[in-house]
DNA sequence: CTGTTAGCGCATTCAC
DNA sequence: GTGAATGCGCTAACAG
């Protein structure tokens, strides 16, 4: 097990200043690029911070500045995979400059959610990113917090907050679009829980998109679960209605992968009698997907970026709005729409 | 956006010591549950505490305590899946008592990781957790850190580091024991990258558990690439050379996928004909195939677990030992090895 | 240019 | 019991 000698306190900047026979205020500027020091004594300083190995204690440098450099993360789900690459973001934005992250895992309980949130504050953290699992709008931390907060992936139910989310409607939109691109014209929808603004949203892009085009959609869009298994059983139950179909738009990868085994299971041929598109570009689901998948993929990692930059401003004290803001999605073109040169 | 008015700092314990007409000495006391103070003063200060809802900067009390309360948690991909769960472990064995964890991503860049660590002990983090995304070892972080660390996952490189890794081998021998035990005695095996250590440990597992039964492996093990692609051809290549195969350990739950893929396109039914079994129990995948995949569980949120309980008892100056410890793995059954009833 | 002084917010001696 | 003083490590005023 790696622990120095315990003895040895961490060098501290008065070592500093002693090695180098200044005083530790002298230290402190030569040390902090300050223009009041005389180049000789900086050298000296530096070259005995150098030798200690010195590095300055965070801590009481927040203690005084009264500002940690540090931001809270509070997420409802780490398994969740839409945390994940916002997470990442969010990490690479501020691990970039000085700032470090507090990760907090309420496992979506409001409890925990509160106990944390207070944790974060006791440790002065400079703001807070709250990011959830769903699309579908979160109860509000509150306005009477110390600190700025962004939304990211699951909006705030106040319009006073900053919220980041990635555009559903557009997403759904643009699977339609594509697929009319493509020249299909007999399009029908496959998508998840009902009870999911992201399954309302994407469907309601679809269909307006399907609108503009003067096109009716084939059936109505089948809500159920976010499973490969409810993918497999819809495709069955639409072939079996309407054998027409020539495209399917899915609300999820995972419901792709579904229709996809159906459609080889009864000898359509993906994507030359019928396309398939799917949602989210989980990249193990899409890229292994006979054929591979094309999907819209929700950009989540810019999102987290965004998110922390705008935290960044606003702890700046610069006035980021409010509101809820949709982020564009792109599409990612694979075999399942296309066929192979 | 939320920003109190930031012209009223937040409360500190002067105030509350003011406002209960008392000195902070004794606000401080009163707060923290000494009994040096007479019963009505101390009611006198938490009602002032509570009215002005004062909150102890943690700041202030780590400076003076040397102990921040914190962890860091190093990690070289978010990305993975491995470390998600490790991460939820530890953060939920953390998250439960009275410390916090930063959240470092190297992207796997050791530029990236030292600046990281620097500034994790800028911060005076009380410990360390390393952890890696493959199960082969890493170089140490040294030993001449002021703090304890502990690896997970990716074991460190060296034995004086303690490191808490899944036992792939046991994971190697669990599948087959199993097929044995369901009565299965002409075992391939079709695992991933030759390159990593998971899948040498995890074959090894396999071949020992074949010897021990006096069997015969059927065929070599099969290396190639973690992915369902490679499921697939691997699947559809072990079949031509060796049709009598009754049961295939693969060496992930992608590679599984794949595998019952070919093998449900060449007729093959799953398990009567052939059982399969896959490694990782990554829920998406498992429980969704057809039939559901029976497949090894590392137990990596146990294991995270683990690395915070030994950290956190580094940290109180127990010794908690060093080398590699294999961590147990547990079998998940599910249809692909087991008929319905 | 340099050093002395004064805190940041808190917990802990020690007198009273 | 209570409160004045001390200091955690550092930076920002000043004064020299």
């Amino acid at each position: 097990m790696a622990r120095a000698d315990a003895a040895s306190r961490a060098t501290t900047l008065s070592d500093v200043a002693k090695l180098a026979g200044v005083s530790i205020a002298t230290a402190s500027k030569a040390l902090n690029d300050r223009d009041q020091v005389a180049p000789a004594t900086r050298q000296r300083v530096l070259a005995a911070a150098e030798q200690l190995s010195f590095t300055p204690n965070q801590v009481a440098r927040s203690l005084l500045a009264g500002r940690t450099g540090t931001v809270g993360l509070l997420t409802s789900d780490l398994e969740g995979r839409f945390v994940i690459p916002i997470l990442m973001g969010a990490e690479d934005a501020f691990g970039a400059g000085q700032v470090n992250v507090f990760l907090c895992d309420a496992r979506g309980d409001t409890i925990r959610e509160q106990h944390h949130l207070k944790a974060l504050l006791n440790r002065r953290v400079d703001g807070i990113i709250v990011v959830g699992r769903q699309t579908d709008p979160r109860p509000s931390l509150g306005h009477d917090l110390p600190v700025p907060v962004v939304y990211a992936y699951a909006p705030s139910d106040d319009p006073d907050d900053l919220s980041l989310t990635p555009d559903n409607v557009a997403g759904g939109r643009l699977a339609v679009e594509h697929l009319l691109a493509c020249g299909r014209t007999r399009i029908a929808h496959i998508t998840g829980d009902p009870a999911y603004a992201a399954a309302q949203d994407r469907a309601a892009g679809a269909a307006a998109a399907l609108a503009d085009a003067g096109l009716q959609p084939v059936g109505t869009p089948m809500f159920s679960a976010w499973s490969e298994h409810w993918g497999r059983d819809a495709a069955a139950l639409l072939l079996t209605r309407h054998p027409d179909v020539d495209a399917i738009v899915c609300g999820s990868d995972q419901i792709a992968r579904g229709v996809l085994d159906s459609l080889r299971d009864v000898g359509r041929v993906v994507p030359d009698d019928v396309a398939v598109i799917g949602y989210d570009n989980w990249e193990v689901l899409a890229a292994n997907a006979r054929p591979e998948l094309t999907t819209i993929d929700a950009n989540l990692q810019h999102l987290g970026r965004e998110a922390a930059l705008r935290l960044f401003e606003a702890i700046e004290g610069i006035d980021i709005g409010a509101g809820t803001r949709s982020l564009p999605v792109r599409l990612v073109i694979r075999a399942s729409t296309i066929p192979r040169r």
